[in-house]
DNA sequence: GCTCGCTTGTGAACATGCGCACTAGCGTTC
DNA sequence: GAACGCTAGTGCGCATGTTCACAAGCGAGC
C-alpha cells in the first residue's frame, strides 16, 4: 500500500457498504475476529477479493488470525464517512419522497433529512415527519444553509434535471436519482440511481433467454 | 455478428433499457431516425459504446442515416423480452410490498402483480390492490401455478434467504431483492438487488473523500 | 525458541469492458 | 454515374476488475 496515494477502486467502494453490514453482524453475535474466507462468505464474494478490497483501506489483518471485527469496523466507518451524519435534501414530496422521508431507517443510518422540496405550490408549507415542505425554487440558499451534501431525486421523470441542476447549484455533491430517466451532473459530482423498471427489464431478458436456450 | 452464437455482455444487457426509454421519447416525439450519436446523448454514454450495444442486437443501422426509431424499438422490446407480461410474486405485504403492489406502473410495464405473499398469518387473506395475500408456505405451488418467473423480495433482512429458497423452489428463475442483507441463489438464477442504504453510503464515501482532498 | 498450521497481502495472469479511430457503405447531389 | 458527406460497424490497444497461487509472517504448542 502506497501511504496516501491510495486511490479506492469503484468496485471496492461498491462493496465496502456490504462488508460494513456483515461486521455489524459478526459485531452483534460478539464475534471478535472474522478471515476474509468468513467474510467472504457473509458478504457472498470470493475470499481474494475481500482481502485485496480491504488491503486498500491498509493493512488492518492479522496473519494466521484474520481480521479485528470491531477495529476493521471502525477503519470502514471512518473510511466511509459514516462517523458523521450527513443531512439530505429530497426533492419531490409526492409518493416516494414522502415515504422517504417517513423511512426512519434514514436518519437512524447516518442520513437525517435536512430538507424537502416540491415544485407544487399546494404542497409547500405542509410537514411529512417533522420536515417542512419548500418550494424547489429554495433549494440553493435552504441546502447551502443547511449543509446538505447529499441530494435524492424523488421527482417525475419531466423535472428530474432541474431538480438535479438547482442540487448542483446549491453545491451538493452526490445525487441519489430514483426518477426513471437519465440525467446529466457536471464532473466532479457523484451520481448513482435506483430505477426499479430498468432492474426489472433487465431481469426479464435473462429470463427470456433462459427460456429460449433450453 | 456471428449469427445465433451471440453472447450479449451484461455490461451491454445493462444499458439496453436505457436506450429502450430513449427510443420511447423518439417515438412520442414522432422522430424516424435517430443515431448512435443522439442516442448516446439521451442516454448519457459515449456514441461508440452505443454502436456496439447495439451490434450485439444485430445490424438494425443504416450507414449514412441511422437507426429506425420504431424497428429498433420493436427488436430491443422482442430481445428483452418485453413482447409478453412477466407476471411478478412479491414476498413480504409490509410497508415495501404493498407500496409496490399499489404501483400501477408496475403491471402497465408488463410486470403483473400475480401474488402477494407474507409469513404473517393476520395478513394472510386480506387483499392488496385486488390481489389476495396468501402464506408464504403456499409459494411453491402458487407461483407455479400462476407461472410468475420473477420474483420480488420486500421482507425484512431475517426472512429474505427463506423467501428466496421458496421462490427458487418453485421454480423462479429471477428475483429482485430489496432486502438490505446478501442473498444466495443456485447458479442459472439472476439476482439483482435495490438497496438504498448501500447506495447511500457510497455517496457518502465520495462525499468524503471529495472533502478530504480538497 | 523451533516448528507447523493458518491466514493475510500481493504479484501476475486472465477476463471484461471501454473508446478511439478507421473502414464500409448508404443516399444525395450535381 | 461519380463524388461526397454522413453514420454504422468493428479491430485493436488500453483500463479496470477478478482470481489464482504463493510468499510472508503471526501465534500456538511443545
Amino acid at each position: 500500500m502506497s501511504d496516501r496515494a491510495r486511490h479506492i477502486p469503484e468496485a471496492t467502494v461498491a462493496r465496502l457498504p456490504v462488508y460494513l453490514r456483515s461486521l455489524a453482524e459478526l459485531v452483534d453475535e460478539k464475534i471478535p475476529t472474522v478471515s476474509s474466507e468468513r467474510l467472504a462468505e457473509m458478504a457472498g464474494v470470493n475470499a481474494a477479493k475481500v482481502r485485496k478490497d480491504l488491503s486498500y483501506l491498509g493493512s488492518y489483518g492479522t496473519r494466521g488470525v484474520g481480521y479485528d471485527v470491531e477495529y476493521l469496523l471502525f477503519q470502514m466507518s471512518r473510511e466511509l464517512g459514516l462517523t458523521h451524519d450527513w443531512p439530505v435534501a429530497i426533492v419531490g414530496a409526492g409518493n416516494l419522497g414522502s415515504a422517504l422521508a417517513n423511512y426512519g431507517g434514514f436518519t437512524q443510518r447516518g442520513f437525517p433529512v435536512a430538507a424537502l422540496f416540491d415544485s407544487d405550490k399546494a404542497k409547500v408549507g405542509q410537514t411529512i415527519h417533522g420536515v417542512e415542505v419548500h418550494h424547489t425554487d429554495d433549494i440553493a440558499p435552504l441546502a447551502k444553509e443547511l449543509k446538505v451534501g447529499i441530494g435524492v431525486i424523488a421527482t417525475p421523470a419531466s423535472a428530474a434535471q432541474d431538480a438535479a441542476d438547482k442540487l448542483v447549484q446549491a453545491g451538493v455533491g452526490s445525487i441519489l436519482n430514483f426518477a426513471p430517466t437519465v440525467i446529466a451532473v457536471p464532473d466532479g459530482v457523484s451520481l448513482r440511481k435506483v430505477d426499479l423498471a430498468l432492474e426489472l427489464q433487465i431481469l426479464s431478458f435473462y429470463q427470456e433467454h433462459r427460456d429460449l436456450d433450453s
